[in-house]
DNA sequence: ATTGAAACTTGATCGTT
DNA sequence: AACGATCAAGTTTCAAT
Protein backbone atom coordinates (compact mmCIF):
# COMPACT_ATOMS: atom_id res chain seq x y z
CA UNK A 1 0.00 0.00 0.00
CA UNK A 2 2.10 3.30 -1.05
CA UNK A 3 0.70 6.09 -2.52
CA UNK A 4 0.55 4.57 -6.14
CA UNK A 5 -2.06 2.05 -5.08
CA UNK A 6 -3.99 4.66 -2.81
CA UNK A 7 -4.84 6.85 -5.92
CA UNK A 8 -5.67 4.04 -7.88
CA UNK A 9 -8.18 2.65 -5.30
CA UNK A 10 -9.14 6.23 -4.48
CA UNK A 11 -10.03 6.88 -8.26
CA UNK A 12 -11.81 3.96 -8.25
CA UNK A 13 -13.98 4.88 -5.16
CA UNK A 14 -14.31 8.20 -6.73
CA UNK A 15 -15.34 7.73 -9.78
CA UNK A 16 -17.22 4.21 -9.57
CA UNK A 17 -15.59 2.27 -12.10
CA UNK A 18 -12.45 -0.16 -12.11
CA UNK A 19 -11.73 -0.15 -15.54
CA UNK A 20 -8.12 0.19 -16.26
CA UNK A 21 -8.56 3.05 -18.62
CA UNK A 22 -10.74 5.08 -16.89
CA UNK A 23 -8.09 4.96 -13.94
CA UNK A 24 -5.70 5.90 -16.16
CA UNK A 25 -7.56 9.20 -16.85
CA UNK A 26 -8.20 9.98 -13.60
CA UNK A 27 -5.01 9.63 -12.33
CA UNK A 28 -2.17 9.72 -14.50
CA UNK A 29 -0.86 6.31 -13.92
CA UNK A 30 -0.49 4.59 -17.37
CA UNK A 31 -3.04 1.80 -17.93
CA UNK A 32 -0.22 -1.14 -18.58
CA UNK A 33 0.61 -0.52 -14.37
CA UNK A 34 -2.63 0.08 -12.90
CA UNK A 35 -3.66 -3.66 -14.48
CA UNK A 36 -0.23 -5.36 -12.92
CA UNK A 37 -1.12 -2.84 -9.55
CA UNK A 38 -4.83 -4.25 -9.69
CA UNK A 39 -3.21 -7.85 -9.67
CA UNK A 40 -1.49 -7.40 -6.70
CA UNK A 41 -3.96 -5.41 -4.69
CA UNK A 42 -6.43 -8.45 -5.91
CA UNK A 43 -3.43 -11.35 -4.86
CA UNK A 44 -2.67 -9.99 -1.64
CA UNK A 45 -6.58 -9.86 -1.12
CA UNK A 46 -6.79 -6.23 0.29
CA UNK A 47 -9.62 -6.35 -3.37
CA UNK A 48 -12.05 -8.70 -3.23
CA UNK A 49 -14.53 -8.48 -5.74
CA UNK A 50 -15.98 -5.58 -8.28
CA UNK A 51 -19.45 -5.19 -7.35
CA UNK A 52 -22.24 -2.57 -8.45
CA UNK A 53 -23.12 0.13 -6.04
CA UNK A 54 -26.86 -0.37 -5.10
CA UNK A 55 -29.73 2.00 -4.37
CA UNK A 56 -31.64 0.07 -1.74
CA UNK A 57 -34.86 2.37 -1.48
CA UNK A 58 -35.18 1.66 -5.44
CA UNK A 59 -34.47 -1.82 -5.08
CA UNK A 60 -37.21 -2.29 -2.30
CA UNK A 61 -34.74 -3.23 0.74
CA UNK A 62 -36.62 0.03 2.33
CA UNK A 63 -36.38 -0.70 6.21
CA UNK A 64 -32.97 -0.62 8.45
CA UNK A 65 -33.24 -2.02 11.77
CA UNK A 66 -30.54 -1.27 14.49
CA UNK A 67 -30.40 -4.06 16.87
CA UNK A 68 -28.22 -3.81 20.31
CA UNK A 69 -27.65 -7.45 21.17
CA UNK A 70 -25.96 -8.66 25.03
CA UNK A 71 -25.34 -12.36 24.80
CA UNK A 72 -24.18 -14.66 28.04
CA UNK A 73 -20.47 -14.65 28.67
CA UNK A 74 -18.83 -17.57 27.63
CA UNK A 75 -15.63 -18.48 26.39
CA UNK A 76 -15.58 -17.68 22.67
CA UNK A 77 -18.70 -16.74 22.89
CA UNK A 78 -18.04 -13.77 19.94
CA UNK A 79 -17.15 -15.77 17.90
CA UNK A 80 -20.35 -18.51 18.02
CA UNK A 81 -22.65 -15.57 18.64
CA UNK A 82 -21.35 -13.61 16.04
CA UNK A 83 -21.50 -15.96 13.28
CA UNK A 84 -25.01 -16.91 14.11
CA UNK A 85 -26.01 -13.62 14.17
CA UNK A 86 -24.21 -13.06 10.64
CA UNK A 87 -25.66 -15.87 9.07
CA UNK A 88 -29.62 -14.77 9.95
CA UNK A 89 -30.96 -13.70 6.26
CA UNK A 90 -30.98 -10.01 6.12
CA UNK A 91 -28.12 -9.07 8.38
CA UNK A 92 -25.80 -6.70 7.00
CA UNK A 93 -23.18 -5.91 9.66
CA UNK A 94 -22.46 -7.30 13.33
CA UNK A 95 -20.13 -5.47 15.04
CA UNK A 96 -18.48 -7.12 18.75
CA UNK A 97 -17.70 -3.96 20.56
CA UNK A 98 -16.19 -2.65 23.61
CA UNK A 99 -17.80 -1.80 27.14
CA UNK A 100 -20.64 -2.90 27.35
CA UNK A 101 -19.77 -6.58 26.00
CA UNK A 102 -22.28 -6.57 23.21
CA UNK A 103 -23.20 -6.87 19.46
CA UNK A 104 -24.76 -4.22 17.73
CA UNK A 105 -26.07 -5.81 14.04
CA UNK A 106 -27.49 -3.65 11.21
CA UNK A 107 -29.87 -5.15 8.98
CA UNK A 108 -32.04 -4.21 5.98
CA UNK A 109 -35.31 -5.89 5.29
CA UNK A 110 -38.05 -5.42 2.84
CA UNK A 111 -41.57 -5.57 5.03
CA UNK A 112 -42.25 -5.39 8.84
CA UNK A 113 -43.39 -9.07 8.39
CA UNK A 114 -39.05 -9.64 7.73
CA UNK A 115 -38.64 -7.73 11.12
CA UNK A 116 -40.68 -9.42 13.15
CA UNK A 117 -39.33 -12.62 12.08
CA UNK A 118 -35.54 -10.84 11.78
CA UNK A 119 -36.25 -10.17 15.94
CA UNK A 120 -37.47 -13.56 16.05
CA UNK A 121 -33.86 -15.41 15.02
CA UNK A 122 -31.80 -13.51 16.99
CA UNK A 123 -34.18 -14.17 20.30
CA UNK A 124 -34.25 -17.92 19.00
CA UNK A 125 -30.26 -18.12 19.65
CA UNK A 126 -29.68 -19.64 22.65
CA UNK A 127 -26.52 -17.45 24.11
CA UNK A 128 -28.69 -14.80 23.94
CA UNK A 129 -30.06 -12.76 26.68
CA UNK A 130 -31.66 -9.56 25.32
CA UNK A 131 -32.21 -7.53 22.69
CA UNK A 132 -33.18 -4.05 21.51
CA UNK A 133 -34.26 -2.77 18.09
CA UNK A 134 -34.88 0.77 16.53
CA UNK A 135 -35.73 1.34 13.19
CA UNK A 136 -33.23 4.02 11.06
CA UNK A 137 -36.38 6.35 10.08
CA UNK A 138 -34.20 7.96 7.83
CA UNK A 139 -30.77 6.92 6.28
CA UNK A 140 -28.68 10.10 5.91
CA UNK A 141 -25.48 8.21 4.47
CA UNK A 142 -24.81 4.92 3.92
CA UNK A 143 -21.73 4.67 1.88
CA UNK A 144 -21.16 1.70 0.56
CA UNK A 145 -17.47 2.31 -0.25
CA UNK A 146 -15.60 3.39 2.84
CA UNK A 147 -12.76 4.99 0.69
CA UNK A 148 -14.81 7.42 -0.39
CA UNK A 149 -15.43 8.75 3.05
CA UNK A 150 -12.13 10.08 2.97
CA UNK A 151 -9.76 12.83 1.11
CA UNK A 152 -7.29 11.07 -0.92
CA UNK A 153 -4.73 13.19 0.58
CA UNK A 154 -5.68 12.01 4.05
CA UNK A 155 -5.57 8.68 2.60
CA UNK A 156 -2.14 8.80 1.41
CA UNK A 157 -0.79 10.66 5.07
CA UNK A 158 -2.91 8.17 7.11
CA UNK A 159 -1.80 4.85 4.89
CA UNK A 160 1.36 5.20 2.89
CA UNK A 161 4.08 2.64 3.43
CA UNK B 1 -37.56 -5.04 -10.83
CA UNK B 2 -38.64 -8.29 -11.86
CA UNK B 3 -37.53 -11.45 -11.49
CA UNK B 4 -34.80 -11.58 -14.30
CA UNK B 5 -33.65 -8.47 -12.91
CA UNK B 6 -33.13 -9.59 -9.41
CA UNK B 7 -31.45 -12.80 -10.95
CA UNK B 8 -28.85 -10.44 -12.65
CA UNK B 9 -27.98 -8.27 -9.65
CA UNK B 10 -28.16 -11.48 -7.57
CA UNK B 11 -25.53 -13.31 -9.68
CA UNK B 12 -23.53 -10.05 -9.78
CA UNK B 13 -23.52 -9.41 -6.17
CA UNK B 14 -22.65 -13.67 -5.46
CA UNK B 15 -20.11 -13.75 -7.98
CA UNK B 16 -18.49 -10.89 -7.63
CA UNK B 17 -18.39 -9.72 -11.47
CA UNK B 18 -20.79 -6.97 -13.39
CA UNK B 19 -19.17 -8.90 -16.28
CA UNK B 20 -22.34 -9.43 -18.96
CA UNK B 21 -20.29 -12.76 -20.21
CA UNK B 22 -19.99 -13.61 -16.32
CA UNK B 23 -23.94 -13.12 -15.51
CA UNK B 24 -24.79 -15.32 -18.69
CA UNK B 25 -22.72 -18.00 -17.40
CA UNK B 26 -24.70 -17.73 -14.47
CA UNK B 27 -28.00 -17.19 -15.09
CA UNK B 28 -28.64 -17.95 -18.92
CA UNK B 29 -29.51 -14.69 -19.42
CA UNK B 30 -28.12 -13.81 -22.62
CA UNK B 31 -25.66 -11.11 -22.63
CA UNK B 32 -26.96 -8.45 -24.78
CA UNK B 33 -29.83 -9.12 -22.51
CA UNK B 34 -28.17 -8.62 -19.89
CA UNK B 35 -26.85 -5.63 -21.16
CA UNK B 36 -29.95 -4.14 -21.60
CA UNK B 37 -30.80 -4.69 -18.39
CA UNK B 38 -27.63 -3.23 -16.61
CA UNK B 39 -28.35 -0.03 -18.97
CA UNK B 40 -31.92 0.12 -17.63
CA UNK B 41 -30.98 -0.25 -14.13
CA UNK B 42 -28.44 2.36 -14.53
CA UNK B 43 -30.79 4.72 -15.88
CA UNK B 44 -33.70 4.19 -13.07
CA UNK B 45 -30.72 5.01 -10.80
CA UNK B 46 -31.14 1.66 -9.24
CA UNK B 47 -27.59 0.68 -9.94
CA UNK B 48 -24.99 3.90 -9.35
CA UNK B 49 -21.69 2.46 -9.50
CA UNK B 50 -19.34 -0.20 -9.92
CA UNK B 51 -16.92 -0.47 -7.02
CA UNK B 52 -14.14 -2.72 -5.77
CA UNK B 53 -14.94 -4.43 -2.45
CA UNK B 54 -12.13 -3.51 0.08
CA UNK B 55 -10.93 -5.52 2.90
CA UNK B 56 -10.40 -2.91 5.52
CA UNK B 57 -7.88 -4.55 7.92
CA UNK B 58 -5.49 -4.67 4.71
CA UNK B 59 -6.35 -1.18 3.63
CA UNK B 60 -5.11 0.01 7.31
CA UNK B 61 -8.68 1.28 8.29
CA UNK B 62 -8.77 -1.09 10.95
CA UNK B 63 -10.86 0.62 13.69
CA UNK B 64 -14.48 1.23 13.86
CA UNK B 65 -16.68 3.70 15.36
CA UNK B 66 -20.00 3.19 16.56
CA UNK B 67 -21.82 6.21 18.70
CA UNK B 68 -25.11 6.93 19.51
CA UNK B 69 -25.80 10.98 19.19
CA UNK B 70 -28.37 12.93 20.90
CA UNK B 71 -29.29 16.40 19.05
CA UNK B 72 -31.69 19.37 20.40
CA UNK B 73 -34.47 18.96 18.85
CA UNK B 74 -35.45 21.56 15.92
CA UNK B 75 -37.53 21.92 12.74
CA UNK B 76 -36.01 19.62 10.36
CA UNK B 77 -32.99 18.72 12.44
CA UNK B 78 -32.77 15.41 11.05
CA UNK B 79 -31.61 17.00 7.80
CA UNK B 80 -29.02 19.45 8.59
CA UNK B 81 -27.51 17.74 11.99
CA UNK B 82 -27.52 14.45 9.38
CA UNK B 83 -25.77 16.28 6.96
CA UNK B 84 -23.52 17.69 9.06
CA UNK B 85 -22.38 14.31 10.89
CA UNK B 86 -22.23 12.53 7.22
CA UNK B 87 -19.46 15.30 6.06
CA UNK B 88 -17.26 14.64 8.85
CA UNK B 89 -14.17 12.65 7.45
CA UNK B 90 -14.22 9.02 8.07
CA UNK B 91 -18.06 8.37 8.44
CA UNK B 92 -19.69 5.60 6.58
CA UNK B 93 -22.82 5.59 7.76
CA UNK B 94 -25.93 7.80 9.57
CA UNK B 95 -28.65 6.78 10.94
CA UNK B 96 -31.49 8.71 12.20
CA UNK B 97 -33.76 6.80 14.44
CA UNK B 98 -36.86 6.20 15.67
CA UNK B 99 -38.27 6.27 19.44
CA UNK B 100 -35.22 7.76 20.97
CA UNK B 101 -34.87 10.71 18.63
CA UNK B 102 -31.15 10.17 18.02
CA UNK B 103 -28.64 9.34 15.42
CA UNK B 104 -26.67 6.50 14.90
CA UNK B 105 -23.30 6.99 13.55
CA UNK B 106 -20.60 4.33 12.30
CA UNK B 107 -16.79 5.71 11.06
CA UNK B 108 -14.15 3.70 10.27
CA UNK B 109 -10.80 5.11 10.89
CA UNK B 110 -7.11 4.62 10.71
CA UNK B 111 -5.69 5.73 14.00
CA UNK B 112 -6.86 6.67 17.55
CA UNK B 113 -5.55 9.84 16.81
CA UNK B 114 -8.32 10.08 13.95
CA UNK B 115 -11.06 8.67 16.71
CA UNK B 116 -10.15 11.47 18.70
CA UNK B 117 -10.75 14.18 16.26
CA UNK B 118 -13.55 12.42 14.95
CA UNK B 119 -15.43 12.49 18.44
CA UNK B 120 -14.46 16.70 18.85
CA UNK B 121 -15.74 16.93 15.42
CA UNK B 122 -19.32 15.57 16.02
CA UNK B 123 -19.28 17.52 19.35
CA UNK B 124 -18.37 20.77 17.15
CA UNK B 125 -21.51 20.45 15.71
CA UNK B 126 -23.79 23.12 17.40
CA UNK B 127 -27.14 21.51 17.74
CA UNK B 128 -25.15 18.18 19.63
CA UNK B 129 -26.17 17.74 23.03
CA UNK B 130 -24.40 14.39 23.82
CA UNK B 131 -21.94 11.53 22.20
CA UNK B 132 -21.45 8.16 23.64
CA UNK B 133 -19.36 5.74 21.70
CA UNK B 134 -18.19 2.37 21.62
CA UNK B 135 -15.01 0.69 19.58
CA UNK B 136 -15.77 -2.37 17.81
CA UNK B 137 -13.54 -4.81 18.93
CA UNK B 138 -14.43 -7.80 16.32
CA UNK B 139 -16.06 -7.15 13.09
CA UNK B 140 -17.56 -10.40 13.02
CA UNK B 141 -19.29 -9.23 9.29
CA UNK B 142 -19.52 -6.17 7.12
CA UNK B 143 -21.19 -7.18 4.02
CA UNK B 144 -20.60 -4.34 1.03
CA UNK B 145 -23.35 -5.51 -0.77
CA UNK B 146 -26.49 -5.97 0.94
CA UNK B 147 -28.23 -8.20 -1.45
CA UNK B 148 -25.27 -10.90 -0.17
CA UNK B 149 -27.16 -10.58 3.13
CA UNK B 150 -30.25 -12.72 1.25
CA UNK B 151 -31.18 -15.79 -0.50
CA UNK B 152 -32.31 -15.65 -4.27
CA UNK B 153 -35.26 -17.25 -3.44
CA UNK B 154 -36.17 -14.99 -1.04
CA UNK B 155 -35.32 -11.82 -2.98
CA UNK B 156 -37.81 -12.98 -5.43
CA UNK B 157 -40.53 -13.60 -3.48
CA UNK B 158 -40.10 -10.12 -1.47
CA UNK B 159 -39.33 -7.87 -4.30
CA UNK B 160 -40.71 -8.93 -7.80
CA UNK B 161 -43.11 -6.97 -9.10
C1' DA C 1 8.22 -2.54 -10.84
C1' DT C 2 7.10 0.28 -14.91
C1' DT C 3 5.55 1.16 -19.40
C1' DG C 4 4.48 1.50 -24.78
C1' DA C 5 2.80 -1.14 -28.12
C1' DA C 6 0.75 -5.47 -29.82
C1' DA C 7 -2.63 -9.14 -29.39
C1' DC C 8 -6.78 -10.62 -28.25
C1' DT C 9 -10.94 -10.98 -25.38
C1' DT C 10 -15.30 -9.17 -24.54
C1' DG C 11 -18.58 -5.51 -23.91
C1' DA C 12 -21.54 -2.69 -26.77
C1' DT C 13 -24.14 -2.12 -30.98
C1' DC C 14 -27.32 -3.32 -34.58
C1' DG C 15 -31.00 -5.49 -36.91
C1' DT C 16 -34.53 -8.91 -36.59
C1' DT C 17 -38.25 -11.09 -34.17
C1' DA D 1 -38.27 -6.38 -24.75
C1' DA D 2 -35.26 -10.26 -26.20
C1' DC D 3 -31.38 -11.97 -28.47
C1' DG D 4 -27.79 -13.80 -32.26
C1' DA D 5 -24.32 -11.96 -35.03
C1' DT D 6 -21.01 -8.34 -35.71
C1' DC D 7 -17.61 -4.80 -34.61
C1' DA D 8 -15.31 -1.40 -31.90
C1' DA D 9 -13.30 -0.87 -27.65
C1' DG D 10 -10.81 -1.90 -23.78
C1' DT D 11 -8.28 -5.36 -21.21
C1' DT D 12 -4.48 -8.21 -20.97
C1' DT D 13 -0.09 -9.69 -22.43
C1' DC D 14 4.63 -9.09 -23.76
C1' DA D 15 9.25 -7.45 -24.14
C1' DA D 16 12.38 -3.85 -22.90
C1' DT D 17 13.99 -0.85 -19.30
Amino acid sequence: MDEKDIRILSAIARDGTASPEKIEDATGIPKSTVHYRLNQLRESGVITNDLYDLDLEKVGISITLISEIWAEFEEGYHETVGEKLASVEGVNQVYFTMGDTDFIVIAHVTSREMVESLVEDYEAISEIERTSSKFAIKTVKDEQNPLNDFDVETLIEELAD
